[in-house]
RNA sequence: GGGAGCGUUCCCGAGCGGCCAAAGGGGGCAGACUGUAAAUCUGUUGUCACUGACUUCGGUGGUCCGAAUCCACCCGCUCCCA
């Protein structure tokens, strides 16, 4: 085991530990033998987004330390849905969705951790979860669990209030029997997770000491959120993805260097590996300069889930665009084709639409009206502005909506 | 099974049979100020062929010149009793 400080060490240096069970014992584990631990994951879309993307950065952290990381996929976990922390019921997904966001889950997940000669598993708990009987389940799990208790668990606090079906309910005995499984049949002796997993995760390691005397742990990491408290990883248009079709490159760029002031160093610490000697150079920046922290993160979290050329060109785009106020091959663009001309000419107003830029021509006025919108360095000031095809021709066309959306307009 | 309610636009939430595309708040977007930050102030926030038309208020039918508002049934949810 290659690491000069304790990793244990490190996750708490680095604002990640949330909580953990028996703290010195499991540090001693850690640092002392080679362990295989696990993380799970529901399949509830197809493609993982930012809170995942900490789950992966701690796997590969451990990886990298030399202990062995199980994905776990929640093949049957995502037929019923976590309550923890969760004010809806969620939507209940097909058994066919659900097989294919595995697949696109597994498919991104072998970016981060490295699965190669067995160094880490996917792990389907379909496997055994599909196959339970009702009845034995009952009986071999159920005594090991309190209602009273499980009531009383925070994770359910928000469910209490607006109702809380008891096909969810049961969550919480399933993935603790997930643990229990991998514990006897993979040796998996930590369950690590988000912090809004802190319950299931006790439900797990009390399953196996209760029923078998097992000695397993679990530890929780603090989940990323704002310096005001609020879920990161989520914009007006949804969730903040890793893949690439769901969020280009650029956009995922733009959200990290868009974040306040207060949450870059947090970042920093939390979402890349550089060396924490090195971001404490960052911390004493005030004001603007922060501006350099900003797109240092930016930069390493498209590097990390993109690789190192989409994160030089989003990089390269951004500064052209902010910067120089210039044009980049790798800014935003978008492709008219002819169809998109009427007489040779086609309104602002359907450039925005078709760019995305408005959801709607209503919407597309409104922000003219509003001056919103900016064609190659002028103010549009007419509903009715319009190019004519030659337009595109003689130069790039840029057009701006708003501080800092910009698209590139080119012809077919 | 019995009883009482509820279901409104992105979210919360108000809504007299006509003056409702629907109050207010949140969020979003744009403008000012800035550092591609935060805070603050202003405007805006269903769609389109935009001084007018069209679609929307859980679903389906009905009453009425006219319904988000009344009636019937259905679906979903909450609460009390069993």
């Amino acid at each position: 085991m290659v690491n000069k400080m304790s990793l244990f060490k490190e996750f708490i240096d680095r604002g990640l530990l949330a909580q953990c069970t028996d703290p010195e014992t499991l540090e001693k584990l850690l640092d002392s033998e080679r362990v295989t631990f696990y993380i799970g994951f529901d399949p509830t879309a197809d493609s993982l987004h930012v809170g995942h993307f900490l789950q992966l950065k701690i796997m590969a952290h451990m990886q990298r330390a030399g202990h062995r990381p199980i994905a776990l996929l929640g093949g049957g976990t995502g037929m019923i849905g976590d309550p923890s922390g969760k004010s809806d019921m969620r939507r209940m997904l097909s058994k066919e969705t659900i097989a294919h966001n595995i697949e696109c889950f597994k498919q991104q997940m072998s970016r981060f951790i490295d699965i190669s000669e067995g160094k880490a598993l996917f792990v389907n708990n379909a496997e055994w979860l599909y196959n339970l009987n009702y009845i034995d389940f009952l009986r071999d799990i159920g005594p090991y669990f309190s209602v009273n208790r499980m009531l009383a668990a925070e994770c359910y606090k928000a469910r209490l209030e607006t109702g809380l079906t008891f096909l969810e309910f049961n969550y919480m005995l399933l993935q603790s029997y997930d643990f229990y499984r991998l514990y006897n049949d993979y040796n998996c002796k930590v369950q690590l997770g988000g912090d809004d997993q802190w319950s299931n995760i006790i439900g797990g390691v009390e399953l196996i000491r209760r029923k078998d005397g097992g000695e397993a742990y679990g530890m929780t990491f603090k989940l990323l959120t704002t310096s005001e408290g609020k879920k990161m990883g989520k914009t007006e248009k949804g969730a903040v993805w890793l893949d690439k079709e769901k969020t280009p490159p650029y956009d995922f760029f733009q959200y990290w260097r868009n974040i306040a002031d207060a949450d870059v160093i947090n970042c920093l610490k939390m979402l890349t590996f550089l060396p924490l000697d090195e971001i404490a150079k960052y911390e004493s920046l005030r004001g603007s300069e922060l501006n350099a922290a900003k797109e240092l993160l930016a930069f390493e979290l498209t590097r990390l889930v993109h690789g190192e050329d989409e994160a030089q060109k989003a990089l390269d785009a951004a500064r052209a665009i902010f910067a120089d106020g210039g044009i980049s091959d790798d800014m935003p663009t978008c492709t008219l084709t002819a169809g998109d001309f009427a007489d040779g000419k086609i309104s602002v107003i359907d450039m925005l639409v078709a760019a995305k830029l408005a959801p709607s021509k209503g919407e597309a006025r409104r922000l003219i009206q509003q001056g919103g919108v900016i064609v190659c360095d002028e103010k549009v000031t007419s509903l009715d502005a319009a190019l004519t095809a030659d337009d595109f021709v003689s130069r790039d066309v840029i057009v701006k909506k708003g501080k800092k959306t910009f698209m590139r307009y080119t012809l077919a």
